[in-house]
RNA sequence: GGUCCCGUAGUUCAAUGGAUAGAAUAGGAGUUUCCUAAACUCUAGAUACAAGUUCGAUUCUUGUCGGGACUACCA
């Protein structure tokens, strides 16, 4: 079916060409939805059809007007403001629109496009707990998806686990010397928290040794690379490559205590995954393709055994795949799980990796690794790149304490979603484990909603002294505003299209005007893979819900009236419902 | 040094090259006999600077100033 726009698009190409003699293609006429300040639906700008109109730009925009009242039927009116053209679409559209509105969901693409993407986030190491910038990263990642399956695409969510490396040995020795036998369970540490405990305590030891060396009048860099612990951890990480048992023992159940750590953060944020990718697994097959590259000539050894790519062609600078004594380095890895994926998945369209914008260059260099490969599908591969979360103080080091952990940070919000509750008094008659599940819902919504309404490619700070809202632009306030509209849903019993009503009023007309948006904002929010856009039209539209609420006595006299009031509330409230889905923010009915 | 990103109210965020640059919060003033005041209404306050392209620039180009990231045989 032909949208209202592509109708209004059309009968303005044929206007411009009867009027004026202008021949254009009805998709290249830009229409605007009208400011706020002026009356009108949508605006066409008449600036470019002055030179053949040979008029001033208002007669040209009254002519075009004038065109589109006698010939579009469901335009109603129009104004010229200087070169703006305001055009008003009849409340008999608008309601009868209203009226046969599909369910939310059926206004979207099916999901029948064919195309399948894979959606790559989180990809921790494997030697720390989860942070701030994961919980970032987490969200988009996770929303992204949402959104692209909501424009009809099959998503599978996937991470690549960092499981190996110099970072785990270092959690591994630290915990060999200085641990005493430490577990979880003896502890009652989260697991991630233990191993992450074991990280720190290698570096301050580390720190020490480095001091003890520098006294003795050795220059930092050579230190740094022989102070013992450091010997040690590099060791051991030769002894993991060449499968030691002991070694692979304490690997393998120092990673399962981390697991079992980032599952509970997982679960309580909500994220989840369709396929999991080791790099202990990944570097092998890596490490393969590119020894088959260097066959291929594609890469070159040199005299001391190390494998490189010459990207000096494309502007950027030579690149180290293989360590001179064979070992693997980051990028190796990336490659082997790129590959991998496509041969796990071959009607896969399109790779999307959500990292964040500091590894812009390393994924210019494996795209165009790939590229030269000879994979075609390396020009579908996407950097999902967002911006850093910084704190006050700068950028979070983990190393240095400055991270804003995310279990902590979760919980906090819980808490100040239970004492916010309290304080309201409106759960009462509540069951204790019904409150609890609803501040776990609302102290979430304000921290998904405040990561998730910012331009994912922004960078964005967060100060934890200011702890963030559950006023005014936020999780919450959508919540609440969904939650009223089920309390009047409950009251009105049914919802009815059946009612007889003409005209709209203002709260009324706004209402609806931004519901028609609905499936432009989707559609954007899943070409500019951004939840911002989400974010925002929500919270554009639940201001005009509220604003409605305010004004318009629902349950009034007139059984039309409420009728419609009721059936805009409804449609208002699904709409808030979905889109809170597609932000991974929970919808509840009383707050 | 080289490459890339970013400078918008006191603060945190918006604005496919279009109208009078929007919100929120903090500040000031109001709205509960009425469907949940986590709400609503009013008020005050910003495009770092300088040129250029354009009928029109927060948006595109160049320069200056300021902030950040990357530039490892780390991940």
């Amino acid at each position: 079916m032909e949208s209202l726009e592509q109708k209004l698009a059309s009968a303005i190409e044929k206007g411009l060409n009867h009027l004026f003699n202008i021949d254009l293609e009805a998709n290249s006429i830009l229409l605007q939805g009208t400011k706020k300040d002026f009356i009108g639906d949508f605006t066409l700008v008449v600036f470019p059809y002055l030179r053949a109109s040979k008029m001033s730009p208002e007669k040209t925009a009254e002519a075009i007007g004038e065109y589109l009242v006698a010939n579009c039927a469901q335009v109603s009116n129009y104004n010229v403001v200087k070169g703006f053209l305001n055009i008003s679409i009849s409340n008999e559209f608008w309601i009868t629109w209203l009226k046969n509105l599909p369910k939310v969901a059926d206004r979207l693409p099916k999901t029948n496009s064919g195309n399948t993407i894979m959606v790559e986030y989180s990809s921790p190491n494997t030697n720390k707990p989860l942070h701030l910038g994961h919980i970032r990263n987490n969200l988009l990642g996770y929303s992204v998806s949402e959104i692209l399956k909501a424009n009809g695409h099959r998503v599978l969510k996937t991470q690549v686990i960092n499981d190996k490396g110099i970072h785990i040995c270092k959690s591994m020795l630290a915990w060999l010397k200085y641990g005493e036998g430490e577990t979880p369970n003896s502890s009652g540490l989260k697991g991630d928290k233990l191993v992450g405990k074991y990280y720190v305590k290698f570096d301050k030891e580390y720190k020490k040794e480095i001091l003890e060396l520098l006294e003795t009048g050795m220059s930092e860099e050579v230190a740094k690379a022989k102070a013992p612990l450091m010997i040690e951890a590099q060791e051991m990480l030769r002894q993991w490559e060449a499968k030691d048992t002991e070694t692979l023992k304490l690997w393998e159940t120092m990673n399962s205590w981390v697991y079992q750590g980032f599952d509970v953060t997982y679960q309580r944020m909500g994220v989840d995954f369709d396929q999991l990718y080791y790099e202990s697994f990944t570097y092998l097959y890596g490490k393969e393709k590119v020894l088959e590259g260097v066959e291929k000539g594609v890469f070159y050894k040199k005299e001391d055994g190390s494998v490189w790519v010459d990207l000096t062609e494309n502007g950027l600078d030579e690149k180290l795949l293989l360590r001179s004594d064979g070992t693997s380095v980051y990028m190796t890895q990336d490659i082997g799980t790129a590959i991998l994926r496509v041969e796990d998945h071959p009607s896969l369209s399109q790779l999307i990796y959500t990292v964040g914008n500091e590894q812009d260059y390393h994924f210019k260099v494996l795209f165009l690794i790939l590229e030269k490969l000879g994979y075609k599908w390396a020009n579908t591969c996407y950097h999902l790149s967002y911006g850093m979360v910084d704190l006050p103080s700068g950028k979070m080091k983990s190393r240095e304490g400055t991270v804003v952990d995310a279990d902590d940070l979760m919980e906090e919000m819980v808490d100040k979603a239970a004492e916010t509750a309290e304080l309201l008094g409106k759960l009462d008659g509540l069951s204790s484990e019904e409150k609890q599940a609803l501040y776990e819902q609302i102290g979430l919504a304000a921290l998904k909603y405040f990561i998730l309404k910012v331009d994912p490619r922004k960078r964005m700070l967060f100060d934890p002294k200011e702890s963030i809202d559950f006023n005014g632009n936020t999780g919450p306030f959508i919540q609440y505003t969904h939650a009223r509209i089920q309390a009047i849903l409950g009251r009105a019993g049914e919802v009815s299209n059946a009612f007889d009503y003409s005209e709209l009023n203002e709260k009324e007309w706004a209402l609806v005007r931004h519901l028609y948006d609905f499936e432009s904002a989707v559609s954007e929010a899943g070409k500019e893979y951004s939840p911002a856009i989400i974010a925002n039209y929500t919270y554009d539209l639940v201001k005009h819900y509220n604003s409605f609420y305010q004004t318009c006595s629902i349950f009034g006299t007139d059984d039309n009236e409420r009728d419609f009031r009721v059936y805009l509330s409804s449609v208002t409230g699904e709409t808030i419902a979905y889109l809170l889905q597609l932000l991974g923010v929970a919808a509840p009915s009383r707050m």
